[in-house]
RNA sequence: GGAGGGGUGCCCGAGUGGUUAAAGGGGACGGGCUGUAAACCCGUUGGCUUAGCCUACGUUGGUUCGAAUCCAACCCCCUCCA
C-alpha cells in the first residue's frame, strides 16, 4: 500500500486523500518520472465554492507541493448543462450571465491554494465554455458519439438513481457525463493533461473520460478519486447552523470559518489536519493523541489553519483571539459581527425580538420570539425574559456596544451608527 | 390517444367534510449534560403590529354553516395499454 515511488502518491494516501484510482501503479510510476498534469473541474452553479469542494482544491495544492502542475477547470460550458449526479430533480438553468458572474466569484479562492503562472508546476485556470460552447453537434455526435453505449450510460449511478426513483432524467442532462469525458479529452490535448482528480460521486465520469481518451487519442489517461467527507457521526460535512460553509470571506467571514473548523467533532480531528492543512504528519499524530478535553487544543490548531490558508494568518489569528474572548472570558470582542443601527432609534428603545431578528440572530419576528421564550436570547450575558421589552441606549456597555447572543456560539455586536 | 395512480409544511410522509397551522419521522434551532465535541434527554419548528389576525395542503373556480379532505376544469409527474 505504502510501496509508492513518487512523493505525490506517497503523501495522498498518507493523508487519506485517496478512494479510488483507475491505475494506481501505472499513475505512480508517471508521478515519479516526471511533472503530471491534473485537473478537476468545478461547477459554477454559485458565486462561491464552499467547504464541500475544499477537499479537492487541497488535492491540487498537494498535487503543486509535490511538483506537478495542477488545471482549475471552470465548468462554465458544462454548467449550462447540469450534473444529474445525486440530486433527485434536475436542477435550476442558470443563465449565462449568472454563470459569469458565479466563474468570477470562485476564481479568486484558488489563488490562496495554489500558485498561477507559466513556470512548468504553475498552476492553471482553464474553461471549458471555450471548447464546449461551440461545438457543432453532428460533428460531435459522429466523432464522440459513438465511442458511447446508451447501455453503459444506464449503469452510471447517476443515471441509475434517478431510474430506480422514477425521477426524470433529461437527455440535457445525460449528455453531461459525455461533455465531461470530452473535457478530459480535450485537456490533455491542449495541456497534457494525464490525470484527473475528483470526488467519489465523479468515479463514473472520471472513467469515461479515461476510457475516451484512450479510444481516440490513444492516450493513456488516470483517474483518482477522494472519498466523500461526513463527520464522524455521518453527516455529511459543512451543513451546519448558518447554512452553508462559503469560502468566499464576502459569504462567510473568516471568524465564522475559523468556528466552523473548532467545532469539529473530537473523532474527525486528527483526519481534518491530515486532509486540509499542511502541519506534518508527526505533528497531527501528537495532537490526534490528546485525550478528553485537551483535545479541544488540536481543534484551535485546525482552525487557526484551516482558516489561515484561506482567509490569510493575519485573519486566522484575529479570528482566533475573538474566539478566545468571546468563550473563554465570556466578553465582547470587537471580532464579532457588528450590527449598526441609527442611533436615534436606539435611543428610543426596539424591542428585543425585533432587534434579534435584525441582527441576523433570527429569521423572522416569529423565531426570535421562540427563541426568547426558550430562554435562548441573551443580551449582554442576560438571559431577554421579555420578547417586547424595549433595548435601548441603556444597554449599552462601556465598550459602545451592546452583545446578542443566541445560543452560546452566535453573537452578534450592536452599535450606535 | 386510452386506463389507472399521484401532487401535503425545509425534506420524507400521515390525513378523505369540522377542536387541522395539519400525526409521525428526519433535519434545523434553543435548553440540559459537557469540553464552543459526540451521544443522550427536554422544548420549539408558516408569517405578523402574537390572548388576536393573515396566509397555507399543484392551479383556478364551485358545493357547504364549514374543505387538505367533495365536485369541475386546467397544469405537472408516474405506471400500464395504443
Amino acid at each position: 500500500m505504502s510501496g509508492f515511488k513518487s512523493e505525490f502518491m506517497t503523501v495522498l494516501h498518507e493523508r487519506g486523500y485517496v478512494h479510488q484510482c483507475t491505475d494506481a501503479d501505472g499513475l505512480d510510476g508517471k508521478a515519479a518520472g516526471g511533472v503530471v498534469t491534473a485537473y478537476i473541474g468545478f461547477d459554477c452553479t454559485a458565486d462561491s465554492l464552499h467547504v464541500g469542494s475544499l477537499l479537492q482544491i487541497m488535492l491540487l495544492r498537494r498535487l503543486q507541493q509535490t511538483g506537478h502542475r495542477p488545471i482549475v477547470l471552470m465548468g462554465g460550458g458544462t454548467t449550462r448543462v447540469g450534473d444529474p449526479s445525486g440530486k433527485d430533480s434536475s436542477r435550476q438553468l442558470l443563465s449565462d450571465a449568472q454563470i459569469a458572474a458565479n466563474t468570477a466569484g470562485i476564481r479568486s479562492v484558488f489563488e490562496r491554494f495554489l500558485t498561477f503562472g507559466d513556470g512548468p508546476a504553475d498552476a492553471v485556470m482553464a474553461n471549458n465554455a471555450d471548447w464546449l460552447n461551440d461545438l457543432a453537434y453532428v460533428d460531435f455526435l459522429r466523432e464522440y458519439g459513438r465511442h458511447f453505449t446508451i447501455n453503459r450510460m444506464l449503469t452510471f449511478d447517476s443515471v441509475k438513481l434517478r431510474l430506480d426513483r422514477e425521477q426524470p432524467l433529461t437527455f440535457l442532462e445525460f449528455n453531461y457525463m459525455i461533455l465531461q469525458a470530452y473535457d478530459f479529452v480535450e485537456l490533455a490535448r491542449r495541456y497534457d493533461c494525464s490525470l484527473q482528480l475528483g470526488g467519489s460521486d465523479q468515479w463514473g465520469n472520471i472513467v469515461n473520460g479515461v476510457e475516451l481518451g484512450r479510444r481516440v487519442e490513444q492516450r493513456e489517461l488516470f483517474g483518482l478519486t477522494s472519498p466523500l467527507i461526513t463527520t464522524a457521526s455521518g453527516a455529511k460535512m459543512g451543513k451546519t447552523a448558518q447554512g452553508a460553509i462559503w469560502l468566499n470571506a464576502d459569504r462567510l467571514s473568516a471568524y465564522d470559518y475559523w468556528q466552523f473548523w473548532r467545532n469539529t467533532e473530537d473523532a474527525d480531528v486528527g483526519r481534518f489536519l491530515r486532509l486540509f492543512t499542511d502541519l506534518p504528519l508527526g505533528e497531527i499524530a501528537r495532537l490526534e493523541a490528546l485525550g478528553g478535553a485537551e483535545i479541544n487544543e488540536a481543534k484551535k490548531v485546525l482552525a487557526t489553519a484551516a482558516a489561515a490558508m484561506l482567509h490569510g494568518a493575519d485573519a486566522a489569528e484575529a479570528a482566533a483571539e475573538t474566539a478566545r474572548r468571546t468563550f473563554e472570558q465570556g466578553g465582547a470582542d470587537s471580532g464579532l459581527p457588528v450590527l449598526e443601527v441609527p442611533a436615534a432609534e436606539l435611543e428610543a428603545g426596539i424591542p428585543a425580538f425585533d432587534l434579534f431578528r435584525r441582527a441576523g440572530l433570527a429569521a423572522s419576528g416569529g423565531e426570535a420570539r421562540r427563541l426568547i421564550r426558550g430562554g435562548g436570547a441573551r443580551v449582554d450575558g442576560e438571559p431577554v425574559t421579555d420578547e417586547n421589552r424595549a433595548i435601548g441606549a441603556g444597554a449599552i456597555g462601556p465598550d459602545g456596544t451592546i452583545k446578542l447572543s443566541a445560543g452560546k456560539k452566535r453573537h452578534v455586536l450592536v452599535r450606535p451608527g
